[in-house]
DNA sequence: CCCATTTAACCAAACGTTTGCGTATTGATT
DNA sequence: AATCAATACGCAAACGTTTGGTTAAATGGG
């Protein structure tokens, strides 16, 4: 039913009908064509089109709803699902965060591509007050998201210019603790198994390894994707290349599940002939054989933290950029020992 | 900022920019004009007029819109952050053939509550099409979730009721299969850590026992919560209850990997003196050591199942619950092994 | 009875999209 | 060189409202 199908039966014109229905104080139809009009109403149980009526009077719009009391949490899927584990543990951290202050969370978990209408239409269809992007994420790609949330919180690996709320844990300082103690404990020969290029992790390694004045060397480096199997190849093509590092450092976790399986098929024992380290502590790393040595990272409270200064900005808590660094600490576990300064030559 | 405008700053037309922006694979644009919108879009933080858009595409007034070209993707947020891990690369299937159909996934990730206004207001204000609920869920949830959504498909693990659509792999089967092959392996007294209650696959445990007339003991059965600390706890119940087995079945791979963990760490070696098999396939698995022996199920398929049936619903394709049952397969590694016959006995 | 004023109703132009159809431009194929 | 099919794009008509400007009829005062 439309106000043209309204104004055919009572023959008159769409817009008296309009008037009526909106009472137009400006200028009033007669009794009899307002009683007839009311009447077929009420007949048919007309009601407006809402749509055309905020476009037409273009008000309600604004992709901005003022108080919607939810907030978004968007981040880009990874490659492996396992990867998840990370995100996922950050995500309930949010959650539950959010939850204390009677918040609603959207998740948005897609390959974050600005060009992908999809993702594209996801994100500006979504009506939040402000939204927390987990992950990696460039400057160009949060410029975006600010134009369509209110708030943008950064809870992610790399550190970013000042402009936004963020909450971080230093990977670089991260990645010093994890191979500082490695060398505490007699290691020189350090490999790298993990991804290099913007990776503040791996530049962490670098920087542990000049302090000691020990060689970054091109053998003891693979560049690999950071998941499982890109630990577990990584592994391999390092064994191919060189036998006589005593150490693995991996920049998270998964990366050292796979590289660690790798390491053993090839008949080195954890920690005797070779140690491994790692950054994050995931849950699932204590259920390893050997039980993994890592940094353990807040994961769980670093959500908590994103969603209290995202909310805490929304309701106008404070307006200048914060930066939020939290805590990490050594995890010492099973998986690393002394060196055992002897060349492994052929370990196998 | 209108398409209008995007239109006359690009040199093109309005028709070309919506086309752009909604990906109209009927007639594409030249990759320099596309280029060139999208950084207009970008630059400018243009976002569509939904009034005008539903205007256009004919939504209705309620909730129900009738063409959103968005699918909601509701799961119960489970405890363990790991055991996400399923769910993850379910819902990456779904994504992946979602986004083949051009539709948009809604994540809706939380411990489903009806009673929770926060989850109502969550439910209710989003706006899809068709809604997949991933995980257990019980029938009085999934008649709520048909009031707010058109349509539901349940992608889970346990059987329902024909009234929904669903894609499901079966649990009791697969749980037979497991056993089965530890049973052909020579083991008569196969453990069980897991839930108990309301858990198909431990009915397939009891079910595959009692086929073969081997006694289904109290004392090898202990109910747990399926998470990695959930098993590891639970093997070391079992462990101080009795230490006769020869294998265990677990329900799914996680708690597997807990109680994995276990018993190694009272010395015992697996397969050799103890077989332990599982069911799902994670990833991971494949990482640890020994590999485990386990039920692949098909986790990104079911996902990419439980979207194109749903999606085909929407579309009309089919009127009729649907109940789409997966194949599974023994995936057989390294954690299981023949019987050794002989008790354990004082086996640490 | 004429002009001014009110009243009742209409016309048509927006609002920002989507989309069927039409037309150049291109490239490949005879 | 002519033909044909893609390809890349534009035109313009919707979608259901609202509203300013207008016209025609009714009213009223002199």
């Amino acid at each position: 039913m439309t106000l043209k199908e309204i104004a055919q039966e009572a023959g008159v014109s769409i817009s008296t009908v309009s008037r009526v229905i909106n009472n137009k104080g400006t200028n009033a139809a007669s009794q009899a064509v307002q009683d007839k009009i009311w009447e077929i109403v009420r007949r048919t149980g007309y009601s407006p089109n809402t749509a055309a009526r905020n476009l037409k009077t273009g008000q309600a719009e604004e992709h901005v709803t003022p108080h919607s009391r939810s907030i978004a949490c968007i981040f880009a899927r990874t490659q492996e699902p396992m990867k998840d584990a990370f995100f996922s543990t950050l995500a309930r951290g949010i959650e539950q965060e959010a939850f204390k202050h009677n918040y609603v969370v959207k998740y948005i978990i897609t390959s974050i591509e600005i060009n992908n209408p999809a993702t594209f239409r996801l994100i500006s269809d979504n009506q939040v007050d402000g939204a927390a992007v987990l992950g990696r994420c460039d400057k160009q790609m949060l410029r975006f998201l600010k134009k369509y949330f209110n708030y943008v919180v950064y809870s992610g690996l790399n550190e970013l210019q000042a402009k936004y709320d963020q909450v971080i844990c230093d990977g670089k300082q991260a990645a010093m603790e994890a191979v500082a103690e490695l060398q505490s404990l007699g290691h020189a020969r350090i490999a790298y198994i993990g991804e290099t290029s913007n990776e503040i992790r791996f530049e962490g390694y670098c920087e542990a390894m000049n302090a000691k004045t020990l060689p970054v060397l091109r053998d003891y480096i693979v560049n690999t994707p950071m998941t499982s199997s890109g630990g577990y190849q990584g592994a391999q093509k390092l064994l191919n290349k060189c036998r006589d590092f005593t150490a693995v450092f991996c920049p998270n976790d998964i990366t050292a599940i796979g590289a660690m399986k790798a390491l053993q098929e090839h008949g080195l024992k954890i920690p005797e002939d070779v140690s491994i380290i790692s950054i994050d502590d995931i849950d699932l790393v204590q259920y390893l054989t050997p039980m993994l040595s890592t940094i353990h990272v807040p994961i769980t409270e670093m959500g908590q933290m994103a969603a209290k200064i995202l909310i805490d900005r929304i309701e106008g808590g404070h307006h200048l950029p914060m930066k939020i660094n939290m805590p990490f600490y050594l995890a010492t576990r099973e998986s690393t020992g002394p060196s055992r300064k002897k060349h492994l030559s052929r370990g196998a």
